[in-house]
RNA sequence: GCUCUGGUGGUGGAAUGGUAGACACGAGGGACUUAAAAUCCCUUGCCCGCAAGGGCGUGUGGGUUCAAGUCCCACCCGGAGUACCA
């Protein structure tokens, strides 16, 4: 009988799905494990081969899992809300939610083929009222909590707002967007409206106005990592920075959180690394530096009482922030942002209208301009003197943009001879450069024949004053200690981690539950939840500028029976208008994977039981590219929903692997230059001048021999095309490009599935490489695994059906490939090496196919080793071999460690006296069983033939014998 | 610039410090076949040699080791992340 996947799998899945075989329960007494795949966001071109990479290898580990005896959750989504569903829904008029479910049943379906084990009773979708009411209801726990540094985690505002009204703002220590400082007397004389303003300075979601990133293009602002070089993520367009009333999120309240976190994860260190670069924390000193108002004559007239009243400072000053408090001896000048509010206070008459021009120009520069000319410098004198707190010289201030205003306090310490940046600015300037640190104690030079700073934080302070011979970490230490004395500055943390904005001016996505009474914001109370998405006519932004809510007929909220109704009911006693924007897109995807351990539940987000048996998330399969979005926000999602004591891990996602992009290997032909109906086969191209390469489709290309026929039919174009032939055939070209349709190189697995089933595709993805590395698509191979499972059904065939051909029980020799196969694939499977476990299954088959014995005692357990790789054909031997239940309830093979010891001893070696022989031992081998191993092997019984004088042994390896 | 990765045949890639190139593709040769497909067998890192055999080989240069693709130092070249973050 023949290999007919065509008919095997289908019946399978069907087996499968109708025995409810993937069916997971939240109580067993069977340990738990939880894994977990980015969930895909549904799109309209399908799958190709790429999206599963992740998804068999996941699989491949539930499955083993499983046969190990856990209890395995594994479920399955879509992150539905996005806006390439409401793009389209622009174009066509077509409402987001019918695109959407249609791509979902075209998921659905690609995703049924490939035979994976979700349990599909668990389906979340981002979109699903009964899904998102439970994003909004974090929200507005987000909205109800602020963080407190002193007891560092986030509590209930209700706590704050006793506390104000105790003892006002003294002695709090929160996360906000400015320090307030208030008495109690103060709070409970104030109205309504003004305690709701301060309460926002401390609220976890708040609504503020900020430097947003504005896309023209989109019509939405957009968070930073949907940002790069100024152009948006999706669709390119540029994105301007901007002044706008925006809901965020004061994720850098967790920013110390999400560092340390880091630590107690699995997961790779680049991606460790790419985090901890984001949230970029700097140990460093705020030091508050003096105006020298005395030689400022010029300087405008009520910048002596604005600067008084900085407290805790009497003298006029402003702070900056420094990572290198121990080069302070070597500023020589001071720069300020151009949006800092000292700016207008203190320019000298002088300077007035250079000063005022250069930030007129400043600001008006794109995002984009400023990144381009990051190398230019410019900048321009205040007129006005500060003076450094611990030499009292006197520096000037200037105004640059290459200080940014939102990093640190906007103003710095330049010290050129230690920074490149203040070095550029002061070669430009022709400001004074002053060495501080050198590399040994008496390397001083002079700094003007420098051609670049010396930023390195190692060697000894020179010209220093106190610090001087000091090495720079001890010098950053004392000078700090100085400082603090001093009552002029103290140590700081600064993170480079900005409060994630979390409006969006579009359709598609979760409304918040808030609604606006005289201007401030209120939330609908949690029962009401969800707040189901409107229907719009239009889901273009309307004329005035408002998004897509703006069009709906029903939006408003009657506070009295706490209803949505018509924007006409609007009074604004009553009835007061819903917040227009929406969610982000990874609002939806930061909790899914708590939601899907009791995604049926209506009384809470989940329930205590389940997220007590499932904890959180074991392995998490998913690509890099979501290191700075996705992953930071469920980090920081989570670590709140611990916070208020939901979550039981303080981390969602223990082990992480990111499996490499699949590229697309596209085919080119080449077109002769001289003659445009001539296609030259590429052996026989002279000069690549000569001809024009042009995207060839994949599909009429078999290892890249081009089908020449089918080219011709292809484009009508090349109907009359004519051909340079080698040995007959045309030869394509080849180049690894991103796979995308525009280069004809996409790879359909459905088109692979039927052609060689979808055991032999799982098979394949794995076999192409290691699933970490980014890899090119390259269909060429497939024929070979295929060809495999060929020959393992044929194995399995002829043992059942030709008695007469066995010649008795499984020899020792057999069972040696067994249990080595077991222990080979066991090893591969737990360090999730997939690409060499399929190359094991392929020798252990070339073994057995060559003996003569009856292998079936060998093939059950073989049967259960291939089963996550190729469950279908598992199942399908499984069941021919006599057994009624699924392969799936089996449970994994043990190897016996005796029967992998060698008896031949490798690589005797003889040096210094000493006689060395390698041998392959099992892990628990003893010296006494080495020396008996030795002795016995043929090989070595020439040279050992008394008992050695000297033995060192090491374990597994090694053993010395000294003659 | 900084950080993280990686560099092994014609190709994808194997190799707990222990015979480098497993396994597969491709290529070449052969068997079966009227023929093709399918299947099976042999060869396939490079160089010298009819052969037996010998020499060279994991980006480059050093080092540690009885033994280095693997560990250490320096450099070169890809890929990714990030970027006036003080």
């Amino acid at each position: 009988m023949d290999y007919n996947f065509g008919e095997i799998e289908p019946r399978w899945q069907n087996y499968w799905r109708e025995h409810g075989v993937y069916h997971v329960d939240n109580d067993s007494s069977k340990p738990h494990y939880y894994v977990l795949d980015m969930f895909p966001y549904p799109s309209g071109a399908g799958l190709h081969v790429g999206h599963p990479l992740g998804y068999i290898a996941s699989d491949i580990y539930a499955r083993y899992k499983r046969l190990r005896g856990f209890n395995v959750l594994h479920p399955m989504g879509y992150d539905a809300y996005g806006l390439p569903a409401e793009q389209y829904a622009i174009q066509t008029g077509q409402h987001p939610a019918i695109t959407t479910e249609q791509n979902i049943k075209r998921y659905r379906e690609q995703l049924d083929k490939i035979g994976f084990s979700f349990d599909w009773d668990r389906e979340v979708r981002t979109c699903d009222p009964k899904y998102y009411k439970w994003t909004q209801w974090t929200f507005l726990q987000l909205f109800k909590h602020y963080y407190d540094n002193t007891e560092d985690k986030a509590l209930p505002i209700a706590t704050l707002e006793a506390r104000f009204a105790k003892s006002g703002s003294e002695g709090l220590d929160a996360a906000c967007t400015e320090v307030l400082d208030f008495s109690a007397e103060e709070w409970n004389s104030w109205d309504e409206a003004r305690r709701q303003q301060v309460l926002m300075n401390y609220r976890l979601a708040y609504l503020a106005d900020i430097p947003v990133n504005w896309c023209a293009g989109l019509g939405t602002v957009l968070a930073n990592d949907e940002v790069v070089n100024g152009l948006s993520v999706r669709g390119g367009y540029p994105v301007e920075r901007k002044l706008m009333r925006q809901w965020s999120l004061r994720i850098s309240a967790y920013a110390q959180r999400l560092v340390d976190g880091l630590e107690q994860v699995d997961w790779t260190d680049s991606l460790k690394e790419i985090q901890r670069n984001w949230i970029g924390r700097s140990e460093g000193a705020a030091v508050w530096f003096p105006l020298d108002v005395k030689s400022n004559a010029n300087v405008l007239p009520g910048v002596q009482a604005y600067m008084t009243q900085f407290d805790p400072q009497p003298v006029p000053s402003f702070e900056i922030f420094t990572t290198r408090p121990d080069t302070i001896f070597g500023v020589t000048f001071m720069v300020l942002c151009p949006e800092h509010e000292l700016i207008d206070q203190i320019t000298t008459v002088e300077q007035r209208q250079q000063v005022q021009d250069y930030v007129t120009w400043a600001k008006n520069r794109s995002e984009r301009e400023r990144q381009a000319e990051v190398k230019k410098v410019s900048g321009v004198f205040t007129g006005a003197y500060a003076v450094n707190p611990l030499t009292e010289e006197r520096i000037p201030i200037w105004v640059s943009d290459y200080v940014l205003a939102g990093y640190g306090t906007g103003a710095i310490m330049a010290v050129p001879a230690h920074d490149s940046r203040d070095f550029a600015f002061a070669r430009h300037f022709n400001l004074p450069i002053r060495q501080v640190v050198a590399l040994e104690k008496d390397a001083v030079s002079d700094p003007a024949t420098w051609t670049e700073s010396m930023d390195a934080k190692t060697g000894y302070s020179v010209n220093s004053g106190f610090v001087t011979g000091m090495k720079v970490k001890e010098a950053m230490k004392a000078v700090i200690d100085r400082i603090e004395e001093m009552g002029i500055g103290h140590r700081t943390v600064n993170f480079r981690l900005r409060d994630a904005i979390f409006s969006r001016q579009r359709y598609w996505g979760e409304p918040f539950p808030v609604y606006y009474k005289n201007g401030i914001a209120y939330t609908i109370p949690e029962e009401c939840l969800p707040l189901e998405l409107p229907e719009v006519k239009e889901f273009k932004p309307t004329a005035t500028g408002e998004p897509p809510l703006g069009h709906a007929e029903k939006w408003a909220w009657d506070t009295k029976t706490n209803t949505v109704v018509n924007c006409s009911a609007i009074d604004n006693k009553t009835v007061f208008p819903l917040e227009l924007s929406t969610m982000p897109g990874f609002a939806g995807s930061s909790g899914y994977y708590l939601r899907y351990m009791d995604p049926r539940n209506d009384e809470a987000y989940f329930s205590k039981e389940a997220v007590g048996y499932w904890q959180n998330v074991d392995l998490y399969v998913g690509g890099a590219e979501h290191g700075t979005g996705h992953l930071i926000y469920a980090r920081f999602w989570n670590k709140f929903l611990f916070d208020l004591g939901m979550a039981v891990k303080e981390e969602p996602f223990q082990k992480l692997i990111n499996q490499g992009m699949i590229q697309g290997r596209s085919n080119f032909v080449y077109r002769s230059k001289a003659d445009n109906g001539l296609f030259i086969s590429k052996g026989l191209i002279k000069n690549m001048d000569d001809v024009t390469p042009i995207h060839v489709d994949i599909n009429i290309v078999d290892n890249d021999v081009l089908d020449i026929e089918r080219f011709r039919q292809w484009r009508p174009e090349f109907a009359d095309a004519r051909f340079e032939l080698e040995d007959g055939k045309y030869v394509c070209g080849w180049e690894v490009e991103k796979m995308s349709k525009s280069m004809y190189n996409v790879q359909n697995p459905d088109d692979l599935v039927a052609r060689y089933g979808a055991d032999t595709l799982r098979l394949y993805e794995m076999f192409l490489g290691p699933v970490e590395q980014a890899k090119p698509w390259d269909t060429n191979g497939i024929e070979g695994v295929h060809r495999f499972l060929k020959k393992f059904w044929k194995l399995y065939d002829t043992s059942l059906t030709s008695e007469t051909s066995l010649t008795g029980p499984a020899t020792k020799e057999e069972l040696k490939v067994l249990h080595q196969t077991i222990k080979k694939i066991t090893d591969d499977v737990e360090r999730f090496s997939f690409n060499t476990s399929v190359s094991t299954f392929m020798i252990c088959a070339n073994t057995l196919t060559d003996m003569k014995c009856d292998k079936r005692e060998v093939l059950k357990p073989l049967a259960v080793l291939i089963a996550p790789f190729a469950p279908h054909i598992a199942e399908e031997l499984w069941h021919q071999l006599g057994n009624d239940t699924s392969v799936f309830d089996a449970s994994w093979p043990q190897y016996d460690p005796q029967m992998l010891v060698e008896d031949t001893v490798k690589y005797p070696v003889q040096f210094n006296g000493k006689m060395r022989f390698t041998i392959d031992l099992p892990a628990d081998c003893t010296q006494a069983d080495a020396v008996a191993a030795v002795k016995a092997a043929p090989d070595a019984a020439k040279w050992l033939t008394g008992e050695p004088k000297k033995v060192i042994f090491v374990p597994k390896k090694i053993i010395n014998i000294v003659l």
